[in-house]
RNA sequence: GCGGGCGUGGCGGAAUUGGUAGACGCGCUGGUUUUAGGUACCAGUAUCUUACGAUGUGGGGGUUCGAGUCCCUUCGCCCGCACCA
C-alpha cells in the first residue's frame, strides 16, 4: 500500500491493528476518575468466558462502543470497561469431560476472548478488567455477603433441590431433562437441603416503587419486573375442617368465595403430611408430586392432579362442605401453601374441577352474560357478582372490599398484601463459585469467617472424577478452627449463585481499591451507569438482583443511590438460516461455511448435493448456524463487521446474519474511502442544498445515536454519502465529506483514523470533537403536501412552508388530478393540515 | 400454563407518533467500464393492470375526513418462569 494519500485501496488487514496499537499507546480510552468533564458510564453486560466470542457479543459491544466513542466526541469523560463473568457450570462440565481444571480452562478462554475483542477495536478501558473468579474479586464479595448477614439480609432455611439419586448430586434445572438426570438418566427427586437465602423480599416494595424512577428502561422490562414482584391485595382466611383442624388460605379473588368448590393444599403442607401418616395412598400421591421437575413452567403445564383427603372444609359464609384435596399445582412456597378452588374464575381450578367432577359455578358475569350461562372455561375478566347472596350486583372491586370487611368483622380472616417475589436462594452445591464465607461450629453454630481471613480461596487440588461437590470431598479444605471458640469446625462447602457475581461488578469497574470492595466516593462519581446494554433474557433475574444488591448496599450505608442503571437497552439476537438434510434417517446440520448459497437453493460444497434451507433462528452450536467473528474480521476487516452489526435491523430486534449483507458493508467501507479521497482542499463555493443536508444529518445522527437507533443513523449516513458523491467540488462538499468522516468514526474507527491521518488532520479522530450544527440550516423553506380526495392520495404539490390554510385549499382544488377525481361532485368539507395535506370530502 | 414482546415488498427495515406506506441497505433485472472475474458507475424494482386506475402493512371486524399507527378479536413466532448465563 502506498503512503501517498487515497490512491491506494483501504486495507483493513493492515490498518486495523496499527490503529488499535495507536489507541493503546495514546491511552485514550482510559477513564480518569478525577476528570472535570461530564461523565458517561457505558456498560454492556459482561460475557461468560465460554471460549470464543459469539457474534451476539460483537453486536452488543459494538452498540456500547459507538455510544462510548460518541460520548467522548461530545466532551464526556467516558468509563467503558470490560471483564468476565467467570464462575459457573460450564467450567465444571469441561473439567469432568476433558479433565482440565475449571480455573485453567476459564483463564485460557479469557485470554482467547480478550484477543478477539481487541481485534474488533473496542474503545475499552482494559486497565479495569477483572474476572469474577479472581480471588481478589470474590474475596470482596465474601466481605459484602458478611455485611449483608450482619444487616439481617442473609439466613438459612430448608429448600428443595433437584436430586439425582444415582449420581448423588444436585442438578440444575437445565440438567433435568424430562424429569431425568442428564448424565445418569435417573428419575430426578426433590430433596430438601439447608440452604442460604438473601432477603430480597425485604425490598419488594422498594424494588417495585423504584421502577417508577427508571424512565429510561423499556416499558416491557419494567412491566415484567412488576409482574414478577407481583404485589397483590387479597384475603387471608381460615377454613375450619370437620376434624377440628384449620387450613389457612390466601386468595387474590375473595370476591369469588361463593364459587368455591374445593380446598387444595401443597404436597408438603402439614395437613397433607398428617393425612399421609395414616394413608399409604396419600403417601404414594405425595411421592408422585415429588417426582418430576421443580420449575414453575413444568408444574403449570403438567396435568392437574389431586388426591381427595376425605376431609371436609366448612365454607365460612354458607357453612357448606368443601372437599379437601392435595394438589400438585399448589406451591408450599407461595402464600400459605393452600388455596380455595374457584373453577369458574381460575383456569387451573377449572381443569381440576372438570377432572374430578366438582361443581363449576359462575359468580361473576359481564353485562351480556346471564347468571346461569354455562361455562366452558374459566372467566377471569371483570363483571358483576352473581349467585353470591349479599354480593350480587356488586362490581369485582366492591365485592372484594365487602368480603374482606366481613371476614375481619366476623374474625375469620383479614386483608393481606402478598408478594409473588420469593427470597433468593444463593446456595449452590458446586465448586466453581464464590465460597460462602461461613463456618459451622458444633458449639457456636454458624459463624461468619473473620474479614481478615478473606478471601477464602477455592482449593486448587480438586477432583472431578466423581459427580458432586469437590469442596465437600476435599480432604482438608473445610477443616478450620472456629473463629469464636477456637475449636475444630468446618467451612461451609456451598458456593454462591453466579448471579451474585454480576450483582455488583459495575461498582468494582468504577473503583477497585485493594482493601475493600469499592470506594464510595469514587463510585458516586461514576454511578449510576448512564447506559446499560444487554440481552432481553436478563430482563428479570439479573437486573432485579443487581437492583436488590444496590439497594441493600444503600440500606447498609455503603453507597447513597438505589438504582444502578439509569438507562437500559435490551438488544436482539443475531440469527441465521440453518442448513440441513436427512442422512440415514436423521437431520444433519451444516455450517454456513460448508454451503454454497444460490438464489433460492443451497448445496453442500463437498458433494454438490442440495441441502434444505431452514428458518432464520438464533445462532446455536447444535444447529451449526454460527459464524465466527475471527473469520469474518480476517476477511472483511473490523469496520465492515461493526457496520453490519449497526445496519438495517433496529438494535432491539433480531439481526439476521447474511454473507450478502456483510459484503455490502465491506463495499461501503471502500466507497467511503473513495469519498474521503475526493476531499478537495482547494475547492470553494456554495452548495446550499448540500450544506442543509449535511447539517440536518449531523443533528439527526446525533439524536439517533443517543436513542441507540443505529440503523437510522446508518441510513442517514448512506444518504449523505450519496449526496456528497453526486455533488460538484465546493466548500460545502468538503464540509459534507469531513462530517461523514467524523460521524462514521465511532462506527468505523479504523477507516476513520486512516482517512483522518491521510487528510493531514492532527491527533487521533478518536479524540476529535463531534461536528457542530448550524441551526439556521436545519429548516427547509419548501414542503411537499399531499392532496387527498376521500382519504386517497390524488396529487402532491410543493409549496412554501407555512402557507396559509385557505391558500393550500385553493391550490388543492385547482389541481387537475383532483378535479378529475372529483368529477363535479359537491365538496362537503375540506380538511387542511398546515405543511402536510389537504383532504377533500364529498 | 402464566408474564412480556414481535409480525410492513424477494430479504433487513423506514414512516416527524393518526396525515404522501415502502426512506436507506441487500438481492434481483438491464446497461456502461474492465482482456475476463471481482470492483466501480447508470437505470429500474410492492402487487395487479396495455393504460386510466385498483389493491396493499399476518387474518377478521371496528372508530375516524383519514389507520402500519387507536380499539376488539384471531393466528404465527420469540423471550422469561427463580440452580444456564
Amino acid at each position: 500500500m502506498s503512503d501517498s494519500g487515497f490512491d491506494a485501496r483501504f486495507e483493513p488487514g493492515q490498518a486495523d491493528e496499527r490503529w488499535q496499537l495507536a489507541w493503546d499507546e495514546a491511552r485514550c480510552f482510559e477513564a480518569d476518575s478525577d476528570s472535570e468533564k461530564p461523565k458517561s458510564y457505558v456498560l454492556e453486560m459482561f460475557p461468560y468466558p465460554s471460549g470464543r466470542i459469539h457474534i451476539g457479543h460483537v453486536r452488543n459491544y459494538t452498540m456500547g462502543d459507538v455510544l462510548a466513542r460518541y460520548k467522548k466526541m461530545r466532551g464526556h469523560e467516558v468509563l467503558h470497561p470490560m471483564g468476565w463473568d467467570a464462575f459457573g457450570m460450564p467450567a465444571e462440565n469441561a473439567a469432568m469431560e476433558k479433565g482440565v481444571h475449571p480455573g485453567g480452562w476459564t483463564r485460557d478462554n479469557i485470554a482467547n476472548m480478550k484477543a478477539q475483542l481487541k481485534r474488533i477495536g473496542f474503545a475499552l478501558d482494559w486497565n479495569r478488567e477483572f474476572a469474577t473468579c479472581d480471588p481478589e474479586y470474590y474475596g470482596h464479595e465474601q466481605a459484602l455477603f458478611i455485611d449483608m448477614f450482619n444487616a439481617g439480609l442473609v439466613y438459612r432455611k430448608e429448600s428443595e433441590v433437584n436430586w439425582d439419586p444415582v449420581d448423588n448430586t444436585v442438578l440444575a434445572n437445565e440438567q433435568v431433562i424430562d424429569g431425568k438426570g442428564w448424565r445418569s438418566g435417573a428419575e430426578v427427586e426433590k430433596r430438601k437441603l439447608n440452604q442460604w437465602f438473601l432477603k430480597i423480599t425485604d425490598f419488594a416494595d422498594e424494588l417495585l416503587n423504584g421502577l417508577d424512577e427508571l424512565k429510561n428502561w423499556p416499558d416491557k422490562v419494567r412491566l415484567m419486573q412488576e409482574n414478577w414482584i407481583g404485589k397483590s391485595q387479597g384475603l387471608q382466611f381460615k377454613f375450619a375442617l370437620d376434624d377440628g383442624q384449620e387450613i389457612e388460605v390466601y386468595s387474590t379473588r375473595p370476591d369469588t368465595i361463593f364459587g368455591a368448590s374445593f380446598v387444595a393444599v401443597a404436597a408438603d403442607h402439614p395437613i397433607a403430611q398428617g393425612v399421609a401418616a395414616n394413608s399409604t395412598d396419600a403417601q404414594a400421591f405425595i411421592e408422585k408430586c415429588k417426582a418430576g421437575g421443580t420449575t414453575a413452567a413444568e408444574l403449570e403445564t403438567a396435568e392437574k392432579l389431586g388426591f381427595d383427603t376425605g376431609l371436609k372444609a366448612v365454607h365460612p359464609i354458607t357453612g357448606g362442605d368443601l372437599p379437601v384435596y392435595i394438589a400438585n399445582f399448589v406451591l408450599m412456597d407461595y402464600g400459605t401453601g393452600a388455596v380455595m378452588g374457584v373453577p369458574g374464575h381460575d383456569q387451573r381450578d377449572f381443569e381440576f374441577s372438570a377432572k374430578y367432577g366438582l361443581p363449576i359455578l359462575r359468580v361473576v358475569a359481564d353485562s351480556d352474560t346471564a347468571a346461569d350461562a354455562p361455562m366452558t372455561e374459566a372467566e377471569a375478566g371483570d363483571g358483576v357478582l352473581v349467585n353470591s347472596a349479599f354480593l350480587n350486583g356488586k362490581s369485582v372491586d366492591e365485592a372484594k372490599a365487602l368480603i374482606i370487611a366481613r371476614a375481619e368483622d366476623e374474625n375469620w380472616g383479614e386483608g393481606q398484601t402478598v408478594w409473588r417475589l420469593r427470597d433468593w436462594g444463593v446456595s449452590r452445591q458446586r465448586y466453581w463459585g464464590t465460597p460462602i464465607p461461613f463456618i459451622h461450629c458444633q458449639s457456636c453454630g454458624v459463624v461468619p469467617a473473620p474479614k481478615d481471613s478473606l478471601p477464602i480461596k477455592l482449593p486448587e487440588d480438586v477432583d472431578f472424577g466423581t459427580p458432586g461437590n469437590p469442596l465437600l470431598r476435599h480432604p482438608t479444605w473445610k477443616n478450620v478452627d472456629c473463629p469464636q471458640c477456637g475449636g475444630a469446625a468446618e467451612r461451609e462447602t456451598d458456593t454462591l449463585d453466579t448471579f451474585t457475581n454480576s450483582s455488583w461488578y459495575f461498582l468494582r469497574f468504577a473503583s477497585q481499591p485493594a482493601d475493600k470492595p469499592f470506594d464510595a466516593e469514587e463510585v458516586a462519581k461514576w454511578l449510576p451507569v448512564e447506559q446499560y446494554i444487554g440481552g432481553i433474557e436478563h430482563a428479570i433475574l439479573h437486573l432485579l438482583y443487581a437492583r436488590f444488591w444496590t439497594r441493600a448496599l444503600k440500606h447498609m450505608g455503603q453507597i447513597d443511590f438505589g438504582e444502578p442503571f439509569a438507562s437500559l437497552f435490551t438488544q436482539g439476537m443475531v440469527t441465521h438460516e440453518t442448513y440441513s438434510r436427512l442422512e440415514d434417517g436423521r437431520e444433519v446440520y451444516y455450517t454456513p461455511g460448508e454451503i454454497e448459497r444460490g438464489g433460492e437453493t443451497a448445496v453442500l460444497k463437498t458433494d454438490g448435493n442440495p441441502v434444505d434451507i431452514g428458518r432464520v433462528i438464533k445462532m446455536s452450536k447444535s444447529k451449526k448456524n454460527v459464524v465466527d467473528p475471527d473469520t469474518i474480521i480476517a476477511t472483511y476487516g473490523a469496520d465492515a463487521v461493526r457496520w453490519f452489526m449497526l445496519s438495517d435491523s433496529p438494535p432491539e430486534r433480531d439481526l439476521p446474519w447474511s454473507e450478502a449483507g456483510i459484503e455490502g458493508c465491506s463495499r461501503f467501507v471502500h466507497r467511503l474511502w473513495r469519498l474521503f479521497g475526493q476531499y478537495d482542499a482547494g475547492a470553494s463555493g456554495e452548495d446550499k442544498a448540500l450544506a442543509r443536508k449535511t447539517h440536518q444529518t449531523i443533528a439527526a445522527v446525533a439524536s439517533d445515536i443517543e436513542a441507540l437507533s443505529f440503523n437510522k443513523a446508518v441510513a442517514r449516513l448512506y444518504e449523505l454519502t450519496g449526496a456528497a458523491e453526486k455533488a460538484a467540488p465546493s466548500a460545502a462538499r468538503n464540509e459534507a465529506i469531513r462530517s461523514v468522516l467524523l460521524m462514521a468514526s465511532p462506527m468505523m474507527p479504523h477507516l476513520a483514523e486512516e482517512a483522518w491521518s491521510k487528510l493531514g488532520e492532527s491527533g487521533l479522530i478518536a479524540e476529535a470533537a463531534w461536528p457542530d450544527v448550524d441551526e439556521a440550516l436545519l429548516v427547509d423553506d419548501e414542503v411537499t403536501i399531499a392532496i387527498q380526495h376521500k382519504g386517497k392520495l390524488r396529487d402532491t404539490l410543493t409549496v412554501a412552508k407555512g402557507l396559509p390554510k385557505d391558500e393550500m385549499e385553493a391550490l388543492a382544488l385547482a389541481s387537475e388530478k383532483v378535479q378529475r377525481s372529483l368529477d363535479g361532485a359537491e365538496v362537503r368539507k375540506v380538511i387542511v393540515v398546515p405543511d402536510r395535506l389537504v383532504n377533500i370530502v364529498t
